[in-house]
DNA sequence: GCAAAGATTTGCT
DNA sequence: GCAAATCTTTGCC
């Protein structure tokens, strides 16, 4: 992955379509990034690094191509792709990944968080009358951030690697001829953008600047039924 | 030093 | 559609 130093919004667009590897061997999973959103500087109202460096955004001030991984509301965490120059703090947040291969690790992954921790509100007490949580299409195993670093095991112990380095454990990819996992990172590829999600916080211009980039009528976008309006097309 | 909210997800009302 | 789970960081006293 290269040109992740440059500017953020085109790396932004770039990481769409890209892959998001965990391990090697026939147990790698594999998925394509469908959906991102860019945080740009201390000026960026809805970023992190609003507020200067921390020791939980430390990495987003640091060089690019590296795994910026925060713990959101406690119980869920969020993998950012590093970009810009050293010491400005940037960075491209993974909202949804369609899985391509690992599907099973994927699976295995999800199930086991469940069994840690119970998730959301009233958990276990095996309510008698309660179905069980009905089983995921593939599509939808990492159709949010949250989700992305669950079926990926990320953790803030993935925080500051090098996703460009080949030899990292969890790295990005992009798609090769050789193989036949049917995906597509190409010039064809269409790239929609829409307003950032989950920023209601943030003052204008942030809150509608149409930073958040992805593949328009992907299954694998995030958000229950939320609806994915195609502002705009790129590429 | 303490209160409040957050780049989320889920199950129940 | 709403609230809960859960903990780190931020803002105010």
């Amino acid at each position: 992955m290269d040109a992740l130093a440059t500017d953020t919004l085109e790396a932004a667009r770039r990481l769409v379509g890209a892959r998001l590897v965990r391990g090697s061997g026939p147990n790698a999973r594999i998925g394509r990034i469908v959906e991102v959103e860019a945080y740009i500087g201390r000026t960026d109202m809805a970023s992190h690094a609003r507020s200067g460096p921390t020791r939980r955004n430390a990495t987003m001030f640091g060089p690019p191509g590296h795994a910026y991984v925060y713990l959101v509301y406690g119980m869920y965490h969020c993998l950012n792709v590093v970009t810009e120059p050293d010491n400005k703090p940037a960075a491209v947040l993974i909202r949804a990944v369609e899985p391509l291969a690992g599907i099973e690790e994927m699976r295995l992954a999800r199930s086991e968080r469940l069994a840690a921790r119970g998730t959301g509100r009233g958990r276990s007490e095996a309510t008698p009358g309660s179905a069980a949580a009905p089983r995921p299409s593939d599509a939808r195993l990492a159709s949010g951030p949250g989700l992305v670093c669950v079926v990926f095991s990320i953790t803030r112990a993935d925080d500051g690697v090098d996703l460009c380095d080949p030899a990292s454990d969890l790295r990005l990819e992009q798609a090769s001829e050789g193989d036949d996992l049917g995906d597509d990172a190409g010039e064809n590829l269409i790239v929609a953008t829409g307003p950032r999600i989950g920023i209601d916080y943030a003052p204008e211009p942030w809150l509608s600047n149409a930073w958040r980039f992805f593949v328009p009528g992907s299954p694998s976008l995030s958000g229950r039924n939320r609806a994915h309006p195609v502002i705009g097309r790129k590429r």
